[in-house]
DNA sequence: CACTTGACCTGTCCGC
DNA sequence: TGCGGACAGGTCAAGT
């Protein structure tokens, strides 16, 4: 599911309802979804909420944090009946019944309670110590989000790739935080194929495709994420965001382009994953 | 080393 | 109606 705007409006919410929470007892319905010893986290406090590119951090006291990756399909909802809390509310109306089928990990907290949902059980939730993953493999091998680079360290990454622009986008270990929604959008947004090999743009094509990431990155994040019509993705509340009524040509085909009247959306697969692009202004 | 492909899972949709 | 295959917002490991 869940880009770097997606991961970002969770954060948000999060940090409105969990710090001073504790953390009562954990119950693990997939044991797949849950890496580490639960008894290293029941009874601790949350202190504080963290993200990096699509990686999430829920920090708690006496050294020891949750790192949690939704890969795909994994959400966060928060159900809480007292609403002395803020955005605690239950939005039992908008998920249905929880726990749902999909639910893999609940936290029972002193108020209120956290459902981890993972339909197709890609997404973790693990326990680190505190700072652990900053010299571990998944967070270590992050790249700088885009908001962390400027033009020119962002041109110096992408000028020596050989690989399709697009694909070199999403790779985390170059530049964190992009998928395939918004790295389709970027390319749309500099006019440029995502076929193109990344060494090969125009000097134009970067700077329009660096402050293209970035312009899609924070309207995403300004509209809540993106839930497209699967509704995979929804916030800590069980709403969905509305970037999709945004898209410039993610799930776009046979459309027409938003810029170019002669322009039709056409898909193919770069890398496995679906590839939308204007074949008539993205070159 | 850089890059590509398949695997990991469940569920849905589409064509035959 | 059933069945098979392709596909879905992401990484990883193993291949070339």
């Amino acid at each position: 599911m869940p880009e770097l705007p997606e991961i970002e409006t969770i954060k948000v919410q999060l940090a409105e309802v969990l710090p001073g929470r504790i953390i009562n007892k954990v119950e693990i319905l997939k044991a797949k979804s849950f890496i580490g010893d639960k008894k290293q986290i029941e009874g601790k406090k949350v202190v504080g909420v963290e993200r990096k590119a699509k990686l999430l951090l829920i920090e708690l006291d006496r050294g020891v944090d949750l790192a949690i990756h939704f890969k795909m399909t994994g959400q966060l909802i928060y159900v809480n009946k007292d609403k002395r809390i803020a955005g605690g509310h239950p939005t039992l109306d908008f998920v249905g019944e929880l726990p749902s089928k999909h639910t893999r990990v609940i936290f029972h907290l002193d108020q209120g309670t956290l459902f981890f949902n993972d339909q197709r059980i890609f997404g973790w939730i693990k326990v680190v110590e505190s700072g652990e993953l900053k010299v571990e493999s998944f967070w270590e091998k992050l790249g700088p989000e885009p908001f962390d680079l400027d033009e020119e360290q962002f041109i110096k990454i992408f000028i020596k790739l050989k690989q399709p622009i697009k694909l070199a986008l999403m790779d985390q270990a170059k530049i964190s935080g992009v998928g395939n929604i918004y790295a389709n959008d970027a390319c749309w947004e500099a006019k440029v194929n995502p076929r193109r090999l990344a060494n090969s743009l125009t000097r134009k094509q970067y700077t329009d495709l660096y402050f293209g990431v970035i312009k899609v990155l924070n309207e995403g994040i300004k509209f809540g994420g993106a839930t497209a019509a699967d509704a995979k993705y929804i916030d800590l509340h069980g709403l969905g965001g509305h970037y999709q009524d945004h898209f410039r040509v993610y799930d776009r085909e046979g459309e027409m382009c938003l810029r170019n009247d002669d322009g039709i959306i056409h898909k193919l697969s770069l890398g496995g994953r679906g590839t939308y692009f204007c074949p008539a202004c993205q070159r």
